[in-house]
DNA sequence: CGTGCACTTGACAAAAATCAAATTTTGTGG
DNA sequence: CCACAAAATTTGATTTTTGTCAAGTGCACG
């Protein structure tokens, strides 16, 4: 898991689900937005990257000077939270942005999960990008329209009462996330179970009790701490509030 | 509260604060991101609509033709939960947009929670204005930051423990989204008490018992159920973790 | 082939959900 | 403007769930 682009040019790349009616409806799945050429126009302002396992890449409040754009490994964005705990907004993925600021500084921390490669893109030349390239633009709103809905199911995730809906959510949110290539016979965790923690806003003794308890009650099946199989997806999906993808079309 | 552009020509007109690095740093303050040359175009694109208290705008899953900026009133896009609960996404106040869609279906529902007087600018009209003029991306993107990172501290509230915490956090929202115009004696809360357990995630009686303890505690002063004063301002950002609003810039 | 860190598990305490009832407000129709 | 019904909010008692603190256990890496 966690490849580069598979082929083509190379260069920065944006996966995301459209906001609007795609020519064809693709169910949910997420689509590289930029074309070669803009991704060749991407490389010319991008440096490339590279952290090891558990490094930082640069703290909240520190000004803002690139945007990222992760080619391989995956990122968390944080915030350290009123006593030692600490506050997980994202996990990121390759073909994803990352780097959001207010006012100039970074609103989170960011630190490499897993060795990382990204393109840095300084926000200056960015800027002078978007102001030339309206196409350019258009596929950064489809991006963030993308981001915004992602954090908008990641408060409704913390928004459950019982932990076995927050840890079932949490699966589907992986699963999602690493079906864009093909259907999975596993769910892959690349974090621990402390970032998961911090990421439903768990306990790390419930986050534990919560996986053995959906393996006690057969609906996913554990293989080892890092790869789990959904095994009753119906009581599972039920588990989740089925709310997680977009219901489907009602009246009209 | 809720009045509408104060002056000038009128149309749509949309608040943010920037993510970049303004002219003159503003702290925190949002302000409106179009020219009145913007506003002028978008009128011609806009209907205006009105809806009455409690009324619903729109479904989720439904196709979305329109997107909506509040001119005055409060909207809730909400989500109905598994059980007869909803789960509330954002609370609207004039100058924001919603009708945040995937593929083309809105990703929740909307509800006016007060009258609502909004423009109605249809997806494809505005979809063709967008590829003609760069500025405007350039502001829905700022937008559109915007509303990412209000969506990712609604996760930051509910991921706190306790139920203090969230309110004391629900309250600085609300506090600063009303402190747009200028500082404020009382906080005011449009939305009714289930509303609010909605979107903290908490249940309607302990939202009740938490503004209970958090006056017996003098944290704040409860005049009515819709207006409250925050009277310890130390101890009640304490609460709220400070970490509401980004942390000061640390090294560097 | 240790040693440490990540994870699991147990016992208990703390917090919030539930269920249910009492009150206060709000809105309506005389 | 008043009486009432309906809705919203507060409060109490009890139960459930999860957090905490503290021991294990085991896998991973040197």
């Amino acid at each position: 898991m966690a490849a580069g682009p598979k082929r083509g040019p190379g260069g920065p790349a944006i996966r995301a689900v459209d906001p609007w009616l795609p020519g064809i409806p693709s169910r949910g799945k997420s689509r590289q937005l930029l074309s070669d050429e803009e991704r060749a126009q991407l490389a010319k302002i991008a440096t490339t990257v590279r952290f090891k396992k558990g490094e930082k890449i640069y703290s909240d409040g520190v000004p803002a000077e690139a945007v990222f754009n992760i080619v391989s490994g995956i990122v968390k964005t944080y915030k350290p939270g009123a006593n030692g705990r600490e506050y997980v907004a994202a996990f990121l993925y390759p073909q994803d942005l990352f780097g959001l600021s207010e006012e100039g500084r970074y609103v989170n921390s960011a630190k490499a999960i897993t060795p990382v490669t990204a393109y840095a893109l300084p926000v200056a030349a960015l800027r002078r990008r978007l102001s030339k390239d309206a196409a350019l633009d258009f596929h950064l709103i489809a991006k963030l329209s993308h981001g915004l809905r992602e954090a908008q199911r990641h408060a409704l995730l913390l928004a459950q009462r019982h932990a076995l809906s927050k840890l079932a959510m949490f699966l589907q949110l992986l699963e999602h996330v690493q079906s864009a290539n093909g259907k999975l016979p596993e769910i892959y965790l690349p974090m621990d179970r402390s970032d998961i923690a911090d990421y439903v806003g768990m306990s790390l003794a419930a986050v534990s009790r919560g996986f053995r308890d959906l393996a006690a009650q057969r609906f996913i099946k554990i293989r080892d701490r890092r790869h789990m199989k959904v095994v009753d997806r119906k009581a599972f999906e039920k588990l989740a509030g089925e709310t997680g993808r977009p219901a489907r079309a009602r009246s009209q």
